[in-house]
DNA sequence: ATTATCTATAGATCTATAGATAATGC
DNA sequence: ATTATCTATAGATCTATAGATAATGC
């Protein structure tokens, strides 16, 4: 790992355990086992340090978005799209190293200075209400407007953030997040099984 | 206002907007309009202020949670209950003043310090996965336990705090949020239909 | 010559306490 | 005498910069 990646992974930790304020460059450098001032030099303070790690944790999501919407048109349901988005991102969430979504709780983020963090995930927001709107059924859909399933989507898969922090998710939080997201949306035991088995499917053919 | 209620107020908005520990007590002083020192009077430090502030927050949900799940065994429906608490949950959290419900995402309140007021909310959640399991649909219940039901309830709730973040949530909110926990459990529109003229009737007769 | 560290430190905080002062209530 | 403020400050941070030092690569 490059001093850079080791330090921005220290950091990481501090951030998601005692937010960004409460950390300081010193209990970073420490945990890297460098000076403090030695940070200066790959990073120009401690802001440039949070705007990286929002910046690499929400790429992967925003990049499964794009090839997860394309498949609607070439004749996948929404509701499979749907699922497959809510699995990939809770995926997602689940893996990083220091439960790293906790950072998108941090109230500093609400600042100007992030507000291409902020941008990026309401990008992911507005595909979740999208595929959500196109997935729910016309009775559902006539109660709730698009942006507020967006809301209510994506507040949904970062549950797992949560979860994390008292226990390790398995497989079956996963899919039981997952399949909320189509129950959501109006959707019956029938046709969530019905988007599961599509959604393997697709999966399985990429 | 008394002091001490003004205090705690300034120190809402403060730690909302800015986080607790990029909060100075200086802050705080400034906006109530006091000398710095004068805080260390009426509380013993910037610690007592969240402990107290956490302490109040939780008090109406925890206590509406009593009566509503007391409903169940007078003869209403689980999911009338369910519907009244989620609705009621909403409603606290976003009539507060300063969106106070922020403070549950601080990374602070993490600590053992505050486990007080973790050991509240655990309590309000499992209440959440208990209505959430009654009024669930048996196939519904197969594939989820109602530990993770409690943690999908109370988090799509929560959602309101977010909302909160970029706009002023209305009615219409309140009732698409108080939908979706039904829906989560499996219910169909009728269903939903039914429990909710139900937990009208319920409110009116209170 | 460049890269990557280090030591040392300026300057700006921040929390909490000590003790003075004024106002209130008996 | 008690209550509620204030001023002043100790002591402990914290961020970021200046400039020295060592190692690396041409």
């Amino acid at each position: 790992m490059s001093p850079r990646e080791q330090i921005l992974d220290a950091a990481a930790g501090l951030f998601a355990e005692h937010g960004f304020a409460a950390t300081s460059t010193r209990m970073i450098a420490e945990r890297v086992g460098i000076r403090q001032a030695s940070l200066y030099y790959h990073f120009s303070g401690k802001d440039e340090l949070l705007i990286e790690l929002l910046a690499t944790s929400v790429r992967p999501s925003l990049a499964a978005v794009v090839g997860i919407e394309a498949l609607v048109p070439q004749g996948a349901t929404a509701a499979a799209a749907l699922y497959l988005l809510a699995r990939v991102d809770v995926d997602t969430l689940t893996r990083t190293p220091h439960n790293i979504g906790t950072l998108y709780l941090l109230p500093e983020i609400q600042h100007d200075r992030y507000d291409d963090f902020r941008c990026k995930r309401r990008e992911l927001q507005e595909a979740y209400g999208r595929l959500g709107a196109q997935a729910c059924t016309p009775d559902v859909l006539s109660r709730i407007t698009s942006a507020q399933l967006g809301e209510l989507l994506i507040q949904l898969t970062e549950v797992v953030i949560q979860i994390r922090r008292v226990r390790e998710p398995d497989d079956s939080d996963t899919d039981a997040i997952a399949m909320s997201c189509l129950r959501l949306c109006g959707l019956t035991d029938d046709a969530i099984d019905r988007a599961r088995t599509e959604a393997s499917a697709i999966a399985a053919s990429i």
